[in-house]
RNA sequence: GGCGCCUUGGCGGAGCAGUUACGCAGAGGUCUGCAAAACCUCGUAGACGGGUGCAACUCCCGUAGGCGCCUCCA
């Protein structure tokens, strides 16, 4: 399997540590609000990663972690912490948010299909490793302290701006934001800030430098080596954490452990609506809700997560989820036939069914290209539409469609088959065409369209696909 | 100001130096009692201008436009 590592820039075949396990960390949610429709995108690319790992003889031992403290709203070290200020405006403390949010997004895994991931740690429930890591830091020289915490010194950890080619001197000069002036460089991250003086917050710990609570990229490297060791295998996340939140967690891991603190790291680009990226500000934050509400499937969506390649910047519409919608609907449509096999049928062909798994497989450990696997299985699709299924390829035909859906995750497995009563009305319609009775026949397809079922005639007889 | 990316047919979206990506929508046709089904065909796609190749959408240079990051961000 071979996927782009944004720390070498080129493709290369995916070396675990130890196979066939292999292990992924991918950065989780903030739980500070609904997750919008670009989060979900960026998450579930990670669940096709996740899946393609498997189904190319990996073992994945896979971590999400939940960001439920620290994560500051502005600039550098600067602002408000983000549950605190959801905590604000909903009347309610940090932990009632964090919580809410939590259980919402755990909720929108099982919606959206998710592989379970192995781990979900939540960043409040490992204080003291982040802790922990910060006095290694500390004993390392890492750290100083200023009035409002304890900083990184990034210019301690020399190949700092190596990972997302930074260029320091030049960024300083066209900053668009005033840095802490007590920082020693304007890079520096606060490891751990202290409580406000003047009031009390919702979370707080007790650490050896006072009371406060974690800077927010302290924790990922702090789950990170805990649940997978001192070197992951693959870490990932938004492209946007590239330049600082990644560069960060690079320079405190492996300043505290002197080893590589990922060998391969994976980024998926942004979903863009109107041409813009996704931001509340904007008012194009899309929740799953949303979606659903429009009469769009969630499988639908997923489908157009995977009508893009992870890399390309990737554009969000209506009209796009639309016609996810409908491809999806054909999809559905070849799943049905599985209810439906014919005793025999004409030119049964020399399709292959058991090569289907093999092939898609193939296309996802080709980094990830979901694009391709699509074109191949709309090949598919026509194929089976056109010749059918005979009974004793209903098993290889079930097998594939499990492949299928272990592979992407569209629950073509779950077309079920249609209700006895349905069938009659089938069986009346074919009769009623045998009498010449159209007005009849069609009446009885209307009556089919409502119920969602659609009928098509075929020289075999009438096969019938969920509208 | 710095770094990087992108520009493909109505829409979405890939790969590839020379063979149809694919999907959705649309047009024409075939079949059928009819069809909203199915099948076939079609739209003379590659921002623009140069260059290197026998050959460029696919490599190089330039121009125009767009986007992302440098600041919380999937």
């Amino acid at each position: 399997m071979r996927l782009y590592n944004t720390l070498t820039k080129q493709t290369e075949e995916v070396k675990p540590l130890e196979p066939p396990t292999v292990t992924v960390y991918t950065c989780g949610p903030t739980v500070y609000d609904y997750p919008h429709i670009g989060n979900w995108f960026t998450f579930i690319r990670y669940d096709l990663l996740v899946r393609a790992l498997k189904a190319n003889g990996y073992k994945p031992k896979w971590v999400m972690n939940i960001t439920d403290v620290g994560h500051l709203v502005s600039d550098a070290d600067e602002g408000e912490d983000k549950l605190e200020k959801g905590a604000r405006r909903e009347g309610k403390t940090a932990w009632d948010v964090a919580a809410f949010y939590t259980d919402y997004f755990l909720n929108g895994l099982e919606r959206l299909n998710f592989t379970k991931p192995s781990y979900l740690p939540k960043a409040t429930d490992h204080i003291t490793e982040q802790i922990g890591l910060i006095k290694a830091l500390e004993e390392k020289g890492y750290t100083y302290q200023i009035s409002d915490g304890i900083y990184y010194d990034t210019s301690k950890f020399a190949k700092y701006a190596d990972f997302a080619q930074l260029d320091l001197d030049e960024q300083q000069a066209g900053a668009r934001v005033e840095y802490n002036p007590e920082k020693r460089n304007p890079t520096d991250f606060a490891l751990w800030k202290f409580s406000p003086r003047d009031h009390k917050r919702d979370m707080e710990w007790d650490s050896p430098w006072g009371k406060g609570f974690p800077g927010w990229h302290l924790e990922c490297s702090a789950m990170c080596m805990k649940y997978l060791g001192d070197t992951v295998d693959i870490h990932s996340g938004g492209i946007d954490h590239v330049p600082v939140h990644h560069t960060n967690e690079i320079a405190q891991s492996e300043a505290a452990t002197g080893k590589p603190f990922a060998l391969l790291w994976m980024h998926t680009n942004h979903i863009l609506i109107n041409d813009e990226k996704i931001a509340k500000s904007a008012g194009n934050g899309i929740t799953l809700e949303d979606v659903e509400a429009k009469g769009y499937s969630l499988e639908a969506l997923r489908l157009h997560v995977l009508e893009s390649h992870y890399r390309s910047q990737s554009k969000f519409s209506w009209n796009s989820l639309e016609a996810a919608q409908n491809r999806l609907r054909n999809l559905q449509a070849m799943a049905a036939l599985r209810w439906q096999a014919r005793d025999t049928v004409q030119d049964a062909g020399t399709f292959a069914l058991d090569d289907v798994a093999q092939e898609l497989k193939m296309f996802l450990a080709d980094d990830l290209n979901t694009p391709g696997s699509l074109a191949y299985l709309s090949n598919v699709e026509t194929q089976l539409t056109t010749v059918l299924i005979e009974k004793d390829m209903v098993d290889h035909f079930v097998d594939m469609l499990g492949a299928i859906d272990s592979l992407l995750g569209l629950n073509l497995l779950e077309i079920a088959d249609i209700s006895d009563e349905s069938k009659q009305l089938i069986a009346e319609r074919e009769r009623a065409r045998a009498d010449h009775d159209w007005a009849k026949a069609d009446e009885l397809r209307s009556k089919l369209a409502r119920a969602k079922i659609g009928v098509r005639d075929t020289s075999s007889g009438p096969i019938w696909f969920p509208l």
